[in-house]
Formats: C-alpha cells, sequence, structure tokens
DNA sequence: AATAGATATTAACATTTCATTAAGAAATTT
DNA sequence: AAATTTCTTAATGAAATGTTAATATCTATT
C-alpha cells in the first residue's frame, strides 16, 4: 500500500525531529527534515509537498514567520503548528496564517497522524500542480498522463509504467527542448547517482521502442547533458 | 459585518449551551442549539447548517452516533467535536467518522472561534456533489443507486449491496476516467490501508462479475493508481 | 437472547506489473 | 587507445492486483 504523500518537517530539536520522522515514515509518509527555519524554506522550494509541520519555536527563523512565506508561496498547502506550551497567542498567530491545524507539545502521535490524515483526506492531492495537463499531441501519439496510455493513432496503444509515464511527460513538456539529466533524476527518481541513471537510461530505451511506431520521432541523448524529444 | 454562517451547536449541558450559544451569537454567527443528539439530528435535517459543533458526551444519542448520521446525509459539512479531556479513543473515531477538528473541555474560547474561522475560510471543496443524481444508464444497463438496482435491459436484475452500491456509482460518476483508488477508499471505507484495499479489489471482482452480462463494458486497473469503468 | 441471512473482511494463493541491477556492446570524448 | 558515457536485453525480486473461499460482523426477526 503505497501512500507516496510527502511530509515538510520542520523541527530545531534533532532528537525529536528524528523520532517524529521515523514515525511518519513508518507509516508510510515520505518525511523530509528540516532543523531550522532557514533550510525549511529551502527545501520547501526546492520539491513538492503534501503538507508542512512546523515547530513554532525555532532559533534564526521561527515557525510563524516560516509559515508566511510559504503561504506567500502556496496558499493551499496545509500547515501544521507545533507549540511548546499551549501559547495562545502562537496558535491565534498561527491561524490567522492559515494553518489547518495546531497540537500543543507533548502531544500523542496517533492524534497526529490521525489529523493528517484528516487534512490530507479532504485536500487531494494539492501537490500535483499540473493537475489540468495531463493531454498531450505529439507526432502520430495522443498522450493521456494520467491514464498512463500512448495511442498511436491509428495503431496500438501502449499502457505506460508509472516511471515510463513521468519520464515521457517531462520529455514532452520540454519537446525539442533539453530535459537534463539530474532534473529528471531528481523529479522521478528523488535521487541523482550512478544507479538510478542507469535505469533512467532503461526506461529512455522502452520509450524509445513505444515511438519507433512514428519514424519521424526521436530521442536524441546529449552526452552529457540529458535528452531531447524532437521530430525529424 | 454580518457573517450569516450557520452553526448547529449541540450540547447536553444546558449552561454551558447557552453560554457558548451567545458568545457565537455575539461573534456574528447564527447559532441553533440542540440539548441532544435527536433534537440534534431533527434540527439538522430541517434547515442548513455551515458548520455543526457536537459534545460527545449526551445522554440518548452520543455525539459520535449523531455525526455518523449527519455524514450519511452530508458528507461535506465541517464537524467540531467537544471532548473531556484525555478520551483519546473518542478523538480518535472522531477523526474516522470525518470530523475536521476536536477541542477537549474546557477550552478557550478564542481557539475556538479561530477553529470555526479557519473552517468556514478554506476554500470549498471542489467535489460539487451530484448528490441528487442516482439513476444512471451506461451501456447496457440502468443501474439505480437510491434503490441499489443494477438491470441489464433484457436480462436479469441485481439488488446491490450498499459497498457494491456506492463502488458502482463513484465508478459510473467517472465513466472512462480514472478513479483513484485512495479517494474511493477514503470514501467509501473512511481509511486508506492495505486491508481496505484488499476489500476494495474483492468488490471490483463482484462488479466485473455483474457487468460481464454486457462485454463491452471493462474496469480496468491503472496499477498503482486506481480503476477505470470504460466502454469497448 | 437466538438464529438466519446478508454483508463485509480477511486469508490464501495465483498472476501481473514494475523497478532495479547486471552485463556486454556501442558510441563519444579525451 | 583509454576512459567515460550511453544503449539494450535479460534476470531478479518486490509490490500490486485477481480470485475464491473461509471467517467475521451486522441486522432483522422471532
Amino acid at each position: 500500500m503505497k501512500s507516496n504523500k510527502r511530509i515538510l518537517l520542520v523541527e530545531d530539536d534533532p532528537n525529536f525531529g528524528r523520532i517524529l520522522k521515523d514515525y511518519l515514515t513508518l507509516n508510510n509518509y515520505e518525511v523530509s527534515l528540516a532543523v531550522n527555519g532557514i533550510e525549511g524554506f529551502e527545501k520547501f522550494n526546492r520539491s513538492d509537498f503534501d503538507l508542512c509541520i512546523l515547530d513554532i519555536m525555532m532559533p534564526f527563523k521561527d515557525g510563524l514567520t516560516l509559515a508566511r512565506e510559504i503561504r506567500e508561496v502556496n496558499e493551499l498547502i496545509p500547515l501544521i503548528f507545533l507549540t511548546a506550551k499551549n501559547l495562545k497567542d502562537d496558535v491565534l498567530k498561527g491561524y490567522k496564517i492559515g494553518a489547518d491545524d495546531y497540537l500543543t507539545k507533548p502531544f500523542d502521535s496517533e492524534i497526529l497522524l490521525a489529523k493528517i490524515k484528516s487534512i490530507l483526506n479532504r485536500k487531494p492531492n494539492v501537490s500535483t500542480e499540473e493537475k489540468d495537463t495531463f493531454e498531450f499531441e505529439f507526432g502520430d501519439f495522443n498522450f493521456n498522463s494520467k491514464l498512463r496510455i500512448l495511442t498511436h493513432k491509428e495503431g496500438e496503444s501502449f499502457k505506460l509504467s508509472p516511471k515510463e509515464n513521468q519520464l515521457l511527460k517531462m520529455l514532452v513538456l520540454n519537446f525539442d527542448d533539453l530535459l537534463p539529466r539530474d532534473i529528471a533524476l531528481n523529479k522521478i527518481w528523488r535521487d541523482a547517482n550512478y544507479f538510478t541513471s542507469r535505469s533512467m537510461d532503461v526506461y529512455i530505451a522502452k520509450l524509445r521502442k513505444y515511438l519507433d511506431n512514428d519514424p519521424s520521432l526521436k530521442i536524441i541523448n546529449v552526452h552529457g547533458e540529458g535528452f531531447r524529444l524532437m521530430k525529424e
């Protein structure tokens, strides 16, 4: 059972942060831990999350400030605050910024889990930004990335695997332009190393096989840089 | 600065209920007070509210039971529970029913107000419920989701169980499109885990058996994503 | 309360899908 | 020519799904 929901956790106490991260990971969330507001904001901007859990009391940049910055960029992502005591003022400020909930430490982990579920449940896939664009035309193909189907006009249909699908989508979105290897690796494989890179090559090969049905389409390699989907 | 938002407050302690009602009224909400679950449900059905605040511990019909009944009729209305301190079990049950939040008594009225505001200000959920439509045609079938009957034209009729019915309805509402697994699980099973997921698979198998009567209809699996009811 | 019938969940096993890794060939750069 | 990067096929194991049957739970009626 994959949930694959991504949580950004910002907590300055390393012990507590680590434990909480592990606990959430055990419950099938993908958790990124930042130890202060500055790092938190960087991480937030570098990838897509479904929910943020922010400690309020932190050095350098406190959780409320961080929340305001996040809200400027993304006004929908659910925010949960952790407050040390029952600092009513913080709670009220939090709600004003647009918090979805808060928890006072110490809190019960099961309740946190229930809250997370409840929140993610009523705000379906916030992070799926490109929700509207899932249908593409290129060459002789029609490509539906939501249903993961690649159809050759007056030809056969291919069911794509999740990775094939993501990779093809990125290529199509950059049609005739370079898709840098490490960008694709970081987005799809969430990591860029020798092995993920080999894996990506395998998927390029698979996509090429599909695209053979329209001989005018090509996936060109730019040595050391990446790939380029093009016509002719 | 009139808000016009209507709140149903169900609280058996008459003193506390009265005070809370007055407090909310002062803050520009229109409050209807019921003193037990039975009266609460009657009031709920008699008019439209924007939010419900339910005490859990009540004679005759407790808040959780009331919440379940309300959820059957209206699956979107926000619910806030009031619970005595330390009743973790109640809290978890509440979330499972689809609570939006809970407060432990005694609570701070300003915080309650902040919560209410936060919940009511939430961007209205996109799901424009097609609550009223309960009769569908697809393939050779006529499907009445209110009576839970699936009829094959010039063929036999099937009485559907509640779960079969809900699942088929969601598939039909998303005809030819993806019905994401976790959306269906959260809506029908109110939880998404390994076991509910297996249960769902069993129901898909049952539906497929019914649909065999029109060989042009198929329920296709999109691996890792969900199912798709389609023709051809 | 007891029981039967309907409904829902869980178990078990088969099948399919998928991602990764290995391994050797080919291409490109130095 | 040596080193690096890319190409392609195949093998492997893990995870998701299909299916049937066995339990468990619920509901209505006696």
